[in-house]
DNA sequence: CCCAACTTGTACCGATCAGTACAAGTTGGT
DNA sequence: ACCAACTTGTACTGATCGGTACAAGTTGGG
């Protein structure tokens, strides 16, 4: 019995997969780039994927939901000391996205109608995220209202941020606009 | 010589085109796909576009071009109310996105590599919005590098709002975000 | 050491891809 | 009315697509 082995097989490909299809988008991830990527034959992903591209991608979102509720979302939602939760936002964000260099593959894909299968859990992704950081927010004394407008603009503001540092393909562009958001958030809570 | 119908025809054409692009990319937008939404086949699409998929692309990304610099980019860079002006873009703006229901092409193309053969349009787009708007602002009285850093955050947010808007499916977020950098964009004027 | 279960490379499938060729139709100037 | 230029549908190309079949390897428990 080596379904361990299996597992942990099919979970170490995952990052690999999931570079393919931030660079080349779901439509453009071909097999042959992805077999290229991860280095595994075609035999080997659909031993490990049965459902194909589909079934990659899902464990692919399924990783990054991981990696953000335990990094960013559980910390907002159980913080004692908002500040510091959302420095820390900030920092693991910054490192995550690379400056804005890797894209975010949720939005990318909720800009592609393509992907429609996946847009209840690219809905869920944003939507938990603005919920967690308004609830820190909240915790730091800031009024719900204004919270909830704060934590959107927030998210959509390092949206805007890698959109816009991979366009001009200027790092420092993410760091200049993140940092600014960092910031208002902290005056929100200073504010009390 | 009906070199004049030609042309209006190829014209009339690329909006379809844009639209096609916008909903399944530039790798998913297969030629059937593009047939069906111009209407024309494949012999009128190659003797339209005799380079194929990059020439409509090229296309449709200088019509893009010709649009936003009629609309946004001159009046920014040749105002004499900016105020008036700043306000100007962002109701086009929000009309032209269709409050973040339609996609920004340019913003899409540049997320993924695989255009890298349009990434110079791409950063040219952008740069020339966020120096335009920066021009305005300063024309507004705002110090140069604040102008700079406003005009950046501003795009930038649009950006941002559009991602978040299609992802959250919620047109009403598109609309207080831009409605929040524009009171942001007047207030800098204000404050002279 | 052996055998069953797991893994993987290779060959193959029909469908679809972007692009070409070209004949038949359409158009407009004369 | 005619003809040259333009337009377009159709049929085709070779390449690549996602996915399947399966035989040959590899592995690890007994």
């Amino acid at each position: 019995m080596s379904s361990k082995r299996t597992l942990t097989d099919r979970a170490s490909a995952v990052p690999a997969l999931a570079e393919a299809f931030r660079e080349h988008g779901f439509e453009g991830a071909s097999l042959t780039v992805i077999s290229k990527a991860t280095g595994l034959g075609k035999g080997s992903l659909y031993n490990f994927f049965p459902g194909g591209k589909e079934e990659m991608m899902e464990a692919v979102l399924a990783d990054i939901d991981r990696w953000f509720a335990d990094t960013i979302f559980s910390p907002l939602e159980n913080t004692r000391d908002p500040g510091a939760t959302i420095t820390a936002m900030i920092e693991d964000v910054t490192t995550y996205f690379r400056s804005g260099r890797r894209v975010c593959l949720v939005g990318s894909l909720g800009l592609n109608a393509s992907g429609s299968a996946f847009t209840t859990k690219v809905k869920g992704y944003f939507a938990r995220w603005i919920s967690a950081l308004a609830h820190c927010l909240e915790v730091g004394k800031v009024a719900p209202a204004l919270a909830a407008q704060l934590a959107e603009e927030a998210v959509s503001g390092i949206q805007g941020a890698i959109v816009l540092a991979r366009a001009l393909g200027d790092d420092a562009a993410f760091g200049r606009i993140v940092r600014r958001q960092h910031s208002i958030l902290l005056d929100a809570i200073a504010r009390v």
